[in-house]
DNA sequence: CGGCATCCTACGCGATACTG
DNA sequence: CAGTATCGCGTAGGATGCCG
């Protein structure tokens, strides 16, 4: 992260919302992850290849979303065990702000 | 970043175009100085004291904008020296992106 | 003012191994 | 399968000092 410390980097999210969903998002994984489950809900495992991260940040960034309200996890405890994470209402807005990662990116990029 | 190598990072960017984005933009601080530089061009000044960050970080992050062509960069060859940033109009099409960020950040951040 | 070079540290993140 | 725990390295990025 490019801001000097935590509250500061608060203070620059207090006004400004862009600052804010920035700052949410976190790294760009995050928005791999939303964009994938935008899409569909996804096993563990699924995200896992599909990102190409591992378990490690894959759970510590899931854990993050969840705390944000962005994803939820659903766990059927058959065995092995089968876990799902879905998109919320609140993670889904975030569809927008994908479409217009997408178009730019089609263009532009 | 969370993505394994330089190479694998370009694997995953090759067909999507929001991967593209994510990758473009690299950290949140660009996000914020092009959010920045759509409102009105700026001088290096204006941007350190305004995001907050080293000029290290802030030179790097510029010229990396540069190279993509995001930002341009306008000299004035006074003492002392008078350097301006303006927006590209590749970079002005990211306007849509903010947009899409702050209209989210508002309403649920 | 607008940088660039250097040094240095925190920590992000992958690799690996182990659990329920 | 879906994690947790630990270790260890690489590097992003702040601090500082100098220059045109």
């Amino acid at each position: 992260m490019a801001l000097r410390t935590a509250t500061q980097r608060r203070e620059l999210c207090r006004d400004c919302p862009i600052a804010r969903v920035a700052d949410a998002l976190g790294d760009p994984c995050s928005l791999l992850i939303i964009r994938d489950l935008i899409d569909e809900p996804r096993r563990f495992s699924e995200l896992e290849e599909s990102l190409g991260m591992s378990t490690r940040t894959l759970t510590l960034t899931l854990r993050r979303l969840q705390k944000q309200g962005i994803v939820s996890r659903h766990e059927r405890k058959t065995l092995p065990l089968y876990v799902q994470y879905r998109i919320t209402r609140k993670g889904a807005a975030f569809g927008a702000v994908v479409d217009a990662m997408r178009s730019y990116g089609k263009k532009y990029l």
